[in-house]
DNA sequence: TTGTACGCGTTATCAG
DNA sequence: CTGATAACGCGTACAA
């Protein structure tokens, strides 16, 4: 039990009892100048070899590793990525953000996550934070709705990418999917299905793109079909209370409906649920869709029809092509990927009979 | 779309076309020395009112923010935390470093995440990096297993917390729950309701305590009231599917078993699912258990019961001790926070009833 | 209260 | 291929 607490507790001098060795002390002990042991490192094949590996041997024994606030500040180069997201809570960031980190650290960044919540006309405050906190290059999620931030990020030309949405238009690069036509994939599905009669479990769309976009492509669609439930639209959190509440006011205000389309899973599992609780079964008596492809969808009763979101590709292929763009390399300025449409057996097509209300 | 894509085809100076500005541009601007600058920022009271106000206005008008590098370099302190966790694909982990990132940041503090998989043997090499890129603190999760990384952590006396697990014993501060505990008490629960024959599903023990001391309760408690099932346990990744693969095994290997244990919601969620399947009922044909409380619990059919798992509070009140200490001010060695049983529907008395298999 | 000057640990630029 | 030395931007004795 002698941790650092001990230490911690004699005030004097906190955590630094053994001084950090720095260049100079590899240096002297292996008989070279400072430039050597720096260039031993990062240039290793400017130096002879009998040295380099001296210098390596010493620098091991003595336990030296750069200081990175040194390195960062001669070299302006502070490895470090800022990632701006609403929230871990979701299981659809966290999988990106995942993928992103361990994707990147590879590449010896490290990945600093800042959460923001879901409006995006309040992130720019937090960006700043980031790139104040030395980011070279910042991840995104959706649309950069803030004007200021917009302008930020012209004037700082600070690497950027956006994520979830596809955005040829945006600013900066994108890697994402079709939002809109997402709902259009599943709203063509149900009404191939016969279903005429539609209602929407969304989220709040305020500065979010991926919202706004599905919302559009629910409403243009059933407009465009000239279907019935384009008004018909439910807004609550993200959570699967608010499926629940909203699928009940959806069959007490809206009887005539018989497919409710959510844009999230965790909606469509609260749906799922109060149906249950209610004795309706699904689909039978009422389809229900998703969105996200969440991993426990398939194992629902029913099983959730739903939409495949690139996730884990986002954070990957997101985190390639920041770094290409750290190097200088040429990024594509927005990547489309795909969206696809996960049949299950939580839609049917529409009942014929009556439902107990 | 003049964004900074075409700056960076622009190979000759990389995002820096404006200067950044520093204290001395600062300190010309408002007709003072950089010294004055500096203190009018960091020690607001030691600098003439007018003068302080005049020199932030003059920041603010140009822009000006501390170079992080160069602040850490000289003040020794980087406000960086790392954070060493399994993965962020596991929601309760998610929870966890979200409210702890949450809450750090308010202290003015960065996260840093990386991700490490369950075993802690391995870590040692994860948490250098972590430090070696200037972390101050650390968070970690379970005990620390690698004799290599106890060392390292008694030489250098770097804040460490571990999360979790409560680990009295420990070299660090833990703050968590007692892992042994709660398996005893959803065995207690189980057997109150008259079962006595169990098995279990857990993941891997390699290097995760946790695992070990849930499956050591399990057991123990088995033994202790002399029942059966000490050794029916199925070792698989937390996977839904796993769950499922488990619970037929389980059926076909063992079918006196009346009551499955699981070491995780989604385990249990994936045996849920396959019984559905397979088409027994639960809990009147067999009980089944979880562990984790995740947030769909309530919502299954049937609802499960499980343990709660104070996640979100290990995030927050975990950044406040780790506040604490790298504030040198006194940390609990050890916080122990409660593990609820939560008792829904996914339990009932044994079948008296034989099961067709 | 303010200014001068030094050093934090590296990397980059020159000579050699 | 190697060494001396000048920055990098900031905080802080010390002196004024």
């Amino acid at each position: 039990m002698t941790g650092w607490k001990s230490m911690a507790a004699n005030k004097s001098r906190k955590s630094s009892d053994t001084k950090r060795v720095s260049v100079f002390d590899v240096a002297k002990a292996a008989n070279v100048s400072v430039a050597t042991v720096s260039r031993a490192f990062n240039l290793p094949n400017r130096v002879r070899d009998d040295v380099r590996i001296r210098v390596i041997a010493e620098a091991q024994r003595l336990g030296y590793t750069a200081n990175p606030s040194a390195k960062a500040l001669r070299s302006r180069k502070t490895h470090i990525v800022g990632t701006a997201i609403p929230t871990l809570d979701y299981a659809i960031f966290a999988k990106m953000i995942n993928s992103f980190q361990d994707r990147f650290s590879q590449n010896g960044y490290m990945t600093i996550v800042l959460t923001t919540g879901f409006d995006n006309k309040n992130i720019f405050e937090r960006v700043k934070m980031l790139v104040d906190r030395g980011a070279e290059a910042l991840l995104l999620v959706g649309a950069i709705e803030d004007p200021a931030l917009r302008q930020f990020l012209k004037d700082t030309h600070i690497p950027t990418i956006t994520t979830y949405s596809y955005l040829p238009d945006e600013i900066v690069p994108s890697i994402g999917f079709d939002n809109y036509g997402a709902s259009f994939s599943i709203l063509s599905y149900l009404a191939d299905l016969g279903h005429t009669n539609f209602a929407l479990i969304a989220a709040s769309s305020s500065g979010n793109d991926r919202q706004t976009a599905r919302i559009a492509g629910y409403k243009d669609f059933i407009k465009a079909r000239n279907l019935s439930g384009a008004d018909r639209i439910l807004v609550r959190p993200h959570e699967i209370r608010a499926g629940a509440d909203s699928v009940r006011v959806i069959l007490k205000e809206y009887p005539e409906t018989t497919a409710v389309v959510c844009t999230s899973d965790v909606a469509a599992f609260g749906a799922l649920s109060e149906c249950r609780r209610l004795g309706l079964r699904v689909p039978e008596d009422i389809s229900i869709t998703g969105f996200d492809d969440s991993d426990y969808d398939a194992y629902l009763d029913p099983p959730l029809t739903t939409i495949a979101v690139p996730a884990r590709e986002m954070g990957s292929v997101g985190a390639d092509m920041l770094f290409a763009a750290l190097t200088t390399e040429d990024t594509p300025h927005a990547v489309k990927l795909d969206s696809q449409l996960i049949v299950r057996k939580s839609a049917c097509p529409p009942r014929t009979h009556k439902i107990i209300q």
